[in-house]
DNA sequence: AAATGATTTGCAATATTGTTGCAATATTTT
DNA sequence: AAAATATTGCAACAATATTGCAAATCATTT
């Protein structure tokens, strides 16, 4: 099974929870917020507990998050070359503003941006919005 | 008063509450979350007033929103030539890891990109993570 | 496969954050 | 200054997030 796999790779427990968390990662078509997890579990997983796995999977390098503007946070899978620690994961991320789904566009890469002087990156996010490939007809 | 012109050019009543919110603006160096504001204010504002307040100033181009990765939103003045439900500041935000004050970067532009075919941007934002000037020593 | 130790989970309690309707107040217009 | 309009604060409620701790699960050792 692919999710234990993931997570014996990553150093953790293999859980029901994590493992049926996971699944929902794999199975969605778009990012996932807490509520989504919550809502949409096969099985019931306390809400304390979508919280606390989520944190393990970012810190693990599992999923990655995505930075919004309404006061949620949006989590998805990351590629295979993601450490514990420390992301690779520079790419665009779309949130169509039509179907709501957000989509990370593995092969649009962030683009580098010169930095006035003195200002030191580490990470950088790129979120557009607009309309999706689905949803424009 | 500088609060009272930008209140009137954008068509809104000039009440107490809105130029105390937007002296906060112009006094601070960084971006403000809701909380800041209700905690940092002159005058004691309702915390339903501050949303409102709030919203009215992001639809009336007073102000814009910056996404984050923490569930809260951060909110910055813009330049002069933002417009009611348009606005045209594209700049890059740098959240800064040390300090936690996040800038505008005002000159740096947010560079274009080549989505996949398709996909219809509207609006751009990116935020890079890092150490600001004031904090690397 | 049973026992042990370590980790994870769920519950309960609590805290923080966000939303809505409505009456009182303040602001703008006449 | 009065009337019309818009904003505010309160109250009640809803939703989201955090913490400690005991019970349950998982990994490791025997
Ligand atoms: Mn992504
Ligand atoms: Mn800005
Ligand atoms: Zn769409
Ligand atoms: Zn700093």
């Amino acid at each position: 099974m692919q999710q234990e796999a993931v997570l014996k790779k990553a150093g953790l427990s293999v859980t029901e929870s994590r493992k049926t968390i996971l699944e929902l990662f794999f199975a969605s078509e778009g990012a996932l917020a807490h509520a989504d997890i919550e809502k949409h579990s096969s099985i019931n997983i306390d809400r304390v507990t979508v919280y606390r796995t989520l944190q393990t999977f970012v810190e693990s390098g599992i999923i990655h998050q995505i930075p919004t503007t309404d006061n949620t946070i949006l989590y998805a899978l990351c590629k295979d070359s993601c450490e514990a620690g420390h992301h690779h994961d520079e790419h665009v991320h779309f949130i169509c503003v039509s179907c709501n789904k957000t989509n990370c566009l593995d092969d649009v890469i962030v683009p580098k941006v010169k930095l006035p002087n003195g200002f030191l990156p580490l990470q950088t996010a790129m979120v557009v919005k607009g309309t999706c490939i689905d949803c424009r007809n």
